[in-house]
DNA sequence: TGGTTTACTTGACAATGTGTCAATTGACGC
DNA sequence: GCGTCAATTGACACATTGTCAAGTAAACCA
């Protein structure tokens, strides 16, 4: 798939993931990623040419890795609205602590580097469309709540499955993945579902 | 109310918070402060240690100047729960613009910054505060939905109101200030509000 | 065998921003 | 005039990213 694959870029890139995934995405410079992959930093630059650069990569390698369509699959198949929103949010939930590293590392460099602050934005749109259909199935079912349109609602629950609200959640409060998935499928339903318009 | 207020010390601050505010709390250096403010570089290190010492004095100068408390008394002379929960969400709303670009180089600099990690840290507290006696006031009026305890409640609304989220809601999805207030009102009614238990 | 290519190393260096230091200036009070 | 205090000036240490040029070593190839 990808373009160029030396042995060392895939080592570098599987160095990266392991750093980022150990620290929490924070305070990994190239100078160590170099260290721990056995070569030079000049090395790195011959691979990859700038940090934003190798960050995106390895994003886009984990993907590969965790084969993300697969594990959205069964939220594409479910039959009803209310049950495509539980899974969407079931296999959100357990993709997250799997990316946080990679992920926390480029959201901190979104403030220095414009490109970093691009490929996260681009990442972020892909959920975005993930939480558009969860919200039109539940509008053709009839069972999303009437105060909401889809626009408004796509942008609240893409709002709140947003990176930094699990990171509260899990981090800061200590809920675990099961609580998290537990009460933000709760927190869903309640905001967006209610039963089908009788008239219809 | 502070220790130390020279006339030097206050343009500092004034000019801090203005720059801060203008360029969203980022990018804004201390010598471009010092340049604003008409004084040399070191004349700023006179009178903060550090720039997250800066920021910290930012941040609470801004608060007085605010008056936070006198924001949030509507809040907590609410006689339900639901109204007590809605002045929070609306007073929280007014403020978070208002304080929006000296909280985000805050929380910019946490990644670096041990000392303004704590101080975010901090602030994020207070404000968990007002979340959990909102979700108390539910819980004693008997309208906390019931899959809720207070502690999981609380957690959720303070998730939900962080300021991440609002950014996304009003930069990223272009919701006016209106619009937040009205939808997260909403999301919060719908997510912990239930009837009360009529065997009550 | 010898030459070329390729990947990598080595060490030096620019740029950027924070924070430190020491010497100096200038005003104000006494 | 003298001391004090606030501020200036200019140099510097430090960390990190990114660049550059010269050198090495193995693999490939004729």
């Amino acid at each position: 798939m990808s373009s160029d694959n030396t042995e060392t870029r895939t080592k570098i890139l599987d160095t990266t993931v392991r750093m980022l995934e150990e620290h929490g995405g924070r305070g990994v410079r190239m100078g160590d990623i170099a260290r721990a992959t056995g070569i030079s930093r000049q090395a790195v630059y011959l691979h990859f040419a700038s940090r934003t650069e190798l960050l995106v990569a390895a994003t886009r390698y984990l993907d590969e890795k965790l084969d993300v369509d697969r594990r959205l699959a069964p939220s594409r198949e479910a039959t009803s609205g209310v049950e495509r929103l539980a899974l969407y949010i079931e296999s959100w939930a357990h993709y997250i602590p799997e990316i946080y590293g990679v992920a926390k590392a480029l959201i901190l460099a979104q403030d220095t580097d414009e490109a970093a602050a691009a490929a996260w934005d681009d990442r972020m749109q892909a959920m975005r469309d993930g939480c558009r259909a969860a919200i039109e199935a539940l509008h053709s079912d009839g069972t999303l709540a009437s105060q909401w349109t889809t626009k408004k609602a796509t942008d609240a629950l893409w709002t709140m499955l947003l990176v930094p609200n699990w990171e509260n959640l899990t981090v800061k409060c200590g809920w675990s993945t099961r609580q998290y998935i537990r009460w933000m499928t709760i927190a869903a339903q309640r905001t967006f579902v209610d039963a089908p318009d009788p008239t219809d």
